[in-house]
DNA sequence: AATTCGCTGGCAATCGATTACACGACTTGC
DNA sequence: GCAAGTCGTGTAATCGATTGCCAGCGAATT
């Protein structure tokens, strides 16, 4: 067996390869009635332009890599999932690569996509000044646009949604709900998300006149078991704030779990809200109320970027730093206003 | 800008090309000296070889393409973090495609997958039969290994769970915590490990003298609104069973949750199991006993295959199927016996 | 009728690596 | 002392496509 190749074509059709490569990627005019022959004879052999040599030859691989901070998350899936889907309209494909939460891993992985050529690169670091300077370096060398969280230092095209606008309707809404106080329940200040949704609780907890308390503001990570465990501490200190505010769906999860197991009544007695809008979201006794990230605009905005990137020279581009208003999807877990 | 060439690296060492190539891929024997040379002129213009260009010549990739049902399922996020994982170990790279439960989509992105030369294919076949025409297709030109499900009709390696001795276990289990009837909550027969699941069940319930019911036989699809609707049907025919048997996890997860809505108490009334293990059944509420996919194990399994059908002629080997035996996770939503 | 133009199609270079083959120098054996 | 083998290195072909440049040819222009 041996694979067809373009001067098969070219020999059954009776032309050269310049031709069968003309009449087929359409580079340039040609006649057409050889155009047909070619056609005829490229599909009698099944032949298809080997994606490999093509991309030795025009440096271009209609791939784009893709690094996110934990395939586990399901935030992250989604938005894959949605990444994924927006490359497949343009006939690419998507090189995914998962960085364990370590720097030192995505800066392996970014490089490894740089050195694959990839024509370019979406990135969700997974820490606010560690993954600087490997996103910063790749970006020099390639089209890159930051999902969702981004680094400081660096100037590259960024999209995602408005954390601080989000957290304004989520404490706007546990306030029309009753709540006088409020705790936060978040992740260490590691990487821009952490950081934008924990100042715009402060922010707006004020706006809102919330009383907070420092002990009321408690960072772990983004996990379901950080999110039962913070509810624990809380609980064990005494005095429950009305309002549990959550970094992500997923320490809202622990939290309402937490909150049955212990027997504090959701939403009457606390009020709890997410972040995201994961899928489980709707799974929670009682469902959560949280703040939907719109996915699928995101990866679509994103692809939109690399697209502009690639073919605009990058030097001349400002970056585009496009934040969405999210949503916020109320169910059980908070009150009525 | 220009990228560094193994020929810049030969003048700078004062070698040609082919030594260059030689003193760092290592084909053939060196002089240490020139080694040296070569290896210092490298680093210092930073050379990396172009594995575009490698793999036109040497017909390697290094990439290894992945083909899942959905991305959604958390069973098969967990599954590609962990091929991810294990080729990581091997220096490769992992190509990653959703099939949006469609087999012609899939069989599309086998397709591109072939087109792109990666070295070998770990599929899910979304589907039992209309899936095997591009799994096979696929097979004849790729190393390829079906992971968790298989289609019928082709002859390639698997490796998955024993779903029958599992249910097995299921059923010993809650037969243990006094269950004298049970339902099964499945997906339709439409892939393999629907049939196993399913047959497994039909077939260990008798062994273990459970009643069973045609009417308690319902089929729908892996997801959490299925399991909540199929409880639904049940509930509102009448009579429950002692124990219902999930065919995954996030069935289960639905079951539990319409079980507690309407007031069934799990496990005292009914006992409630899963399947996969997924992350969000420590979750529920009570928990769900489970079986545990080993999915580390049955990635590294993969990744193992694939390699050595890379390495041995293709059609000199038998086809491998790897059944492991998957554990009971016992947890809350069944009695303990 | 001669020149120019436009259009098609072929030749050959090119992308960046790997590797078969050749070649010279040097060792070894008889 | 000469043939045979070893070893290290260079030359050039090769993988399979794309594309700059040139040639031929018919039509249009002067």
């Amino acid at each position: 067996m041996h694979r067809v190749t373009i001067a098969d074509v070219a020999r059954r059709a009776g032309v050269s390869t310049a031709t069968v490569s003309r009449a087929l990627s359409g580079g340039r005019k040609v006649s057409s009635d050889v155009a047909e022959r070619v056609r005829a004879a490229a599909t009698e052999l099944g032949y298809e332009v080997n994606p490999i040599a093509r991309a030795l030859r025009v440096s271009r691989t209609d791939t784009v890599g893709m690094v996110v901070p934990s395939i586990r998350n399901p935030f992250f899936t989604a938005l894959v999932e949605s990444v994924e889907h927006a490359l497949g309209a343009d006939g690419k494909e998507l090189l995914l690569c998962d960085a364990q939460s370590d720097p030192d891993t995505e800066a392996k992985r970014l490089d490894a996509l740089v050195t694959r050529n990839v024509d370019g690169i979406i990135v969700s670091p997974c820490h606010g000044t560690d993954s600087t300077a490997a996103v910063q370096r790749t970006a020099e060398r390639l089209p890159l646009v930051q999902l969702d969280r981004f680094v400081g230092g660096t100037s590259t095209d960024w999209v995602g949604v408005d954390d601080m606008a989000a957290m304004r309707a989520v404490l706007d809404h546990v306030r029309a709900g009753g709540a006088r106080s409020a705790a936060y329940l978040g992740a260490r200040l590691t990487n821009s998300s952490s950081e934008l949704r924990h100042a715009g609780f402060g922010r707006h907890a004020e706006e809102f006149d919330l009383a907070t308390d420092p002990q009321w503001t408690l960072l772990g990570d983004y996990s379901v078991e950080w999110g039962e465990r913070a509810v624990g501490l809380l609980h064990d200190a005494g005095q429950l704030p009305d309002a549990l505010v959550c970094a992500d769906d997923l320490i809202a999860l622990g939290a309402v779990r937490a909150c049955r197991t212990r027997g504090i009544a959701v939403p009457d007695q606390v009020q709890v809200t997410g972040f995201d809008n994961i899928e489980f979201t709707r799974l929670a006794e009682p469902p959560l109320t949280t703040v939907d990230q719109p996915t699928r605009r995101i990866a679509d905005e994103a692809v939109r970027l690399l697209a502009d990137a690639a073919g605009g020279g990058s030097a001349t581009r400002d970056a585009a730093h496009v934040a969405l208003v999210p949503k916020l999807v109320v169910r059980d877990s908070t009150r009525a206003g």
